[in-house]
Formats: C-alpha cells, structure tokens, sequence
DNA sequence: ACTTAATGCGTTATTTTTACGCAAAAAGGG
DNA sequence: CCCTTTTTGCGTAAAAATAACGCATTAAGT
C-alpha cells in the first residue's frame, strides 16, 4: 500500500496534494462549520478544517472522507469538491495544492470522541483567524453554499429527516442571510412538489401544532428529469 | 527556476499534477472545442486537450494559461478552473491529478502558428474519442458551461466585440441547445440592461438593418453589485 | 387574564413570462 | 421582373409567477 514513509524520488519536482473539507452545520438558528485545532507546526494552535495529505492511491474524495472521519470521527460525509487552492506560498514546509471540499451534516452525526478531542462547531460569527489560506477557503465554500442551496435541494442535509415548514425556512434564511414571507416560502416549497408530509396530522392537532415534513428524493429526481429547476 | 529535470526526493509518495484546458469557441452556428493531436506516448495520436505538468513555482491558473499558448499559441485566455480530476488510473505513467480549466475564445484568436501545428476545432458533434479521461472531463465542462451561461455574461468572450441580436440568440441557443422566441430573447436581453448600443443606426438604416450592440461590463459590475441574477 | 407569537389557509395586486401580430425591407427563385 | 420567403424592429394580450398582506385559532409567556 501507498503512502508509507520512506524514499521517493522523481525526476522533477511535484507538489505535495492535500484535501480540506468545509463543514457546515445547522444549530435552528445558524449556519456553524467544524474547525480543528492545530496540534503541530504550522500554525501550531490554530484552527483549521480538516484535511490532510493525499495518498497515493486515493482518490481526493476519499482523502477527504478518510481524513474527515480520522480527525472528526464524521464517517461518510458527501463531501463534494469546490476548489483546488494552489497558490505557491500557501504552506511554508513545502509546495502544497489543496482539493477543498465541503459537506452538509446533521450536527448530531459529529460526536465528541476521541479522535475529534480538538474538533469544535463554530458560528460563521465567531471564526477566529484560521491557519494557512483557510480564510479564503472559507469565504468561497460560503458563497458555493450560497449559491448551491438556491438550485440543488442540498438543504435538507443539515435539518433532521423530519421537519416543520419554519424550521426549513430558518435554515435558508440564515444561509442566505435574508427573510422570506413566511406564507409565501410555505406556497412556494410545497409547490415545488419535493417535500411529503412526513406523517398524517394526529388526531389531538389544533391550529398550532406544526405539519412535519420530509424530503422526497425520489419526486426530485422525476422532476430533475423532467429539467426542472429549484430557484430560490 | 523550479521544473528543471533533475533528482528530487520525498519522504512520501507525491502525485504529479497537471492542467488541462477546454477551450470553447463559436463560429456562429455551432460550439467548438480546441483539441491538441498528441505526438508522444502515451495516447499517442489521440486527440486531448492542451495542458501538462504543472512547475513548482506557478499556479494552476498559470500553468493552465503557460500550456496553453506552448501549445495552441492562445495567449493570456481568460481561463477558470472548474473540477479537479483524481482518479487513480487516469494516467498510465504515474500518479496524476489534474486540475481542468475552460475558457471562452473568439475563433479568430486562435492562430494556426508553429506550436499549434496539431491544433484543431471541433464541432461538439465530431469530436473523437479522447487520450485520457478527457471524454469526461469535456462532457463535465460542457455541463458547467450550460449552467454558467445561465448566470454570468460570459457567452459575449465567445462573440465579436460587436454583435447583432441575432448572433447572441444563436449563440445562446447553441449552448443550451434550445429554441427562444426571438421577440422575448430581445425583449429580456435589452431589460437586463448590460447591453449598450455599439453605434447609432446608421443615417440609411432601414428596417432590415440590424442594430448593433456590445456588453457593456461597467453596467454589469453595477448590477451585479446591486445584488442582481442573470437567470435564463 | 392579558398579551404575544406561531400556524394554516387563504386573497389581491403587481410583475414577469409567454405567445403572437404586424409592417417594412431585403433576399431568393423562376 | 414578380412573387415568395426571411429578417428586423416594435408592439400587445393572455397567462403565470411573485409579492404583500388578512384572518382565525391556539399555544406560550407574563
């Protein structure tokens, strides 16, 4: 297997390849992303997103995958590629490229272990300075997630399986950062014909108590099909 | 300067990394893509894109640019980097990553000189099949135009600096591969108000006269800033 | 007990999109 | 040369989508 330390030459020289992987998470309120803090040099302190180096005989999807789960615990994240990062001086120890990606997860899938002693949700509003060239990272993986969640139903992935109308709308208001009607979001999603009633009303419902619904996968891929657009 | 052949040696296994470039163009009725017959092993006399190894002190943005006029003589082209391929396999010889880009250029920019000896545009319909995995990477670029040209002004790099409301409706309709009511396509082109007139219609003007226009990118940027969506 | 906030289910006005009509002028064909 | 077809500019009317808001019920907070 690839990846051991040991000798390798070439005849010219070649980056090192890294992969990052943006975390968002949803809390009800706002948007948080997982930083891990640094135990070595460089940056020794700081907080970064996890990632690491590419072996060689991965692909940077499971690089990512793998280093996810090494540092966060987080298993199987649908991480998804954004940007190769290659500026020359990103890292001082050598020349390296970095395939970052994000994923959206449910913040409960992320459990404190052992391996994530250093893992730590922040608010987009409470990001410290970050190691490396993670500020930019940053700033574009929230404006992909931005523009993403208007046009691909990647949302649901941050709420439970089940959810009421104004949870889904708290989530793409604080994405977006703007505010909907709350009866003309509620029109529009159900008529995009992508969400079910997660479960008939009960019996004992009154006025107040709130329609559940999920996300039907199934009717977005007829839809998606048919060429249809989400637009937010 | 890095890149020179040599001896260099890791602790770990390093991948080398490449660029490669799909260059669209138009010629007024269909899209084209500039392809590069290889000369050497492996693929040899395969078709491919232009790129190749990435040197140590440039990014990926310049080693796409740099290939690209070593090999088509296409100077300074607006290139964007828009997947980062990493499959195993994907390259006999060792290890590679490739980092792909696109770029819009009008045909008349491409000049058959010395390096471009085996360059050469191909209709969409008569491409071949390609060295590498590039049949991938030109059906994903293909997709990542389609969407593009739906949200940013890019499709005028394609045209002539000055052009006819025709010309642009061809062109749109080349891409996305759709019909528009030609009334409706000038009628929401002019509204979005990143159009100027190139000149006042000419004192003979008549009806069958087309006027010309061009884009203007000041009113754009304005827009743009005012937080405004193309969307077609 | 009173106020405030959340939910479901609407309605109406405005804006945007879509589908066409029409006349003038050039081009093409026999 | 005459007749048909195509292209262009400038419209309009119907249909659809969006935006703004009303209201009754019920729960929660004070």
């Amino acid at each position: 297997m690839g990846g051991n330390k040991g000798t390798y030459i070439y005849q010219y020289p070649h980056p090192a390849v890294t992969t990052d992987c943006v975390i968002f998470g949803f809390d009800g309120v706002s948007i948080k992303v997982l930083l891990i803090q640094r135990g070595i040099e460089p940056f020794k302190g700081k907080w970064a997103f996890p990632g690491g180096f590419m072996k060689i005989d991965e692909t940077a999807e499971e690089c990512a995958r793998r280093e996810l789960e090494e540092e966060t615990g987080l298993k199987n994240a649908a991480v998804e590629q954004f940007y190769t990062f290659s500026d020359v001086n990103r890292d001082p120890r050598e020349r390296v490229i970095s395939v970052a990606h994000y994923a959206l997860v449910r913040l409960s899938e992320v459990k404190g272990g052992d391996d994530a002693a250093s893992a730590r949700w922040f608010s987009m509003d409470e990001v410290p300075s970050l190691a490396f060239d993670h500020d930019r990272i940053l700033r574009m993986a929230v404006n992909i997630l931005k523009e993403r969640i208007c046009f691909e139903p990647i949302g649901f992935e941050l709420l439970p399986e089940v959810f009421t109308m104004t949870e889904l709308q708290n989530l793409y208001e604080a994405i977006l950062e703007v505010k909907f009607d709350r009866r003309n979001f509620y029109n529009k999603m159900l008529k995009l014909g992508i969400l079910s009633e997660a479960e008939p009303r009960p019996a004992n419902a009154t006025r107040r108590t709130p329609s559940k619904y999920r996300f039907n996968a199934e009717k977005y891929a007829e839809l998606k099909q048919k060429g249809f657009r989400l637009e937010f």
